[in-house]
DNA sequence: TATTATAGTGACCAATTGGTCACTTGTCAA
DNA sequence: TTGACAAGTGACCAATTGGTCACTATAATA
């Protein structure tokens, strides 16, 4: 089915609001994109802040959905390796969705002028990632493939390097292999470093 | 002695560019408030571009004065408690100083508009720390406080944790005490994860 | 067919903002 | 004393930008 024009633009805004920030990106240009004229954005929203606010609405939406429940916690690794492997894809996606791109890149450029970014951004970078992977960990340690500690300590110091791993993707394109090499080698000896005995 | 107004517009830029971002600061703010008018402005720097690029020259300095040598090394920790109490302080004054703050904000806010702030992020956020570290936890294992392992995977996997919450600090300043509690329990978590034997 | 609502256009407006310029002031040296 | 230079001022300019408005076109409906 065809996109309507309303979520068109909220599209293209994230692209525009990402690349350039919200004090950066001017309503011609996002016009322009969509080959639209600047006043028909006024059909669909009353104001450059109402495109703004209603494209928080949707991302709020889908933090929402994605750490809200536990619905959306992977499947539950057998073995080390099955973990190295779930993990893997996990972060390649992650650092590969051209939306999430944009979207990590809106969360930390405008964390500090925007309130209700900067709950989002909290919830993305810190609490999100950590609570799912507190679970998988809580899960293998019953298994017997992680020594027993503290689960959610375990998920911070696990979550936290990889995060800044594709924070440097992000930033820096170009070093996206040596990123990943040095994540893969991360995986490896966190789960040697953590195995139990 | 007095400080230069030139000095004095840099020190002011940083505070605007960091709480409002390049795009989000106006020249005849920074002029007010350093009760000057926005033409004197133009005395001292060309354009608001030369100002940005005077700041970031300036930054680029403290990076290579600061992560250049091997001067700034703290000094080698003779004990797990000691290292708690060096870390910690460390961390103390990284997280609470104004003009560190507001470093980190700009490196975060910017660092998708401008390839030199792109850089300087890396060297900070990622590649800087990490450096200390590696060098500090190399040492003590020599000692026997830590078991042996790969220092400079030791590093990330100690320095990026910190990171988050140190970001989170700056994000969230009502959950400053909380992060520093998290941030302790952590190091302390560290330190007993990776004792020798 | 006439009507009405929706989507879209282009001209226009007012506020903001980076930048310029002629002019003043004060200090220091010849 | 005077001339020169650095520092500062306020008025002004032009470009950008968010927003409005009268108008058109199209499609569905009463």
């Amino acid at each position: 089915m065809e996109q309507s024009t309303k979520d068109r633009i909220l599209d293209e805004a994230l692209v525009l609001f990402a690349e350039k920030g919200y004090k950066g990106t001017n309503l011609r240009e996002l016009a322009a994109r969509l080959s639209l004229s600047k006043s028909a954005l006024y059909k669909h929203y009353d104001s450059k802040e109402a495109i703004w606010n209603a494209l928080l609405d949707k991302m709020e939406a889908y933090y929402a959905a994605r750490f809200g429940s536990m619905d959306h916690l992977p499947q539950m690794p057998d073995s080390t390796e099955e973990f190295f492997q779930m993990a893997l894809g996990m972060i390649r996606f992650t650092a590969h969705d051209p939306q999430i791109i944009l979207t990590r890149k809106l969360l930390l450029t405008e964390q500090f002028h925007d309130a209700r970014v900067c709950k989002l951004a909290t919830k993305h970078f810190l609490e999100g990632t950590a609570r799912i992977y507190t679970k998988v960990f809580e899960s293998m340690m019953e298994k017997g493939l992680l020594k027993k500690e503290d689960p959610a300590m375990l998920a911070i110091s696990f979550t936290a390097p990889i995060s800044a791993f594709i924070h440097l993707c992000d930033r820096e394109p170009g070093r996206t292999t040596e990123a990943f090499d040095k994540m893969e080698t991360y995986i490896r000896y966190f789960l040697t470093s953590h195995a139990p005995q």
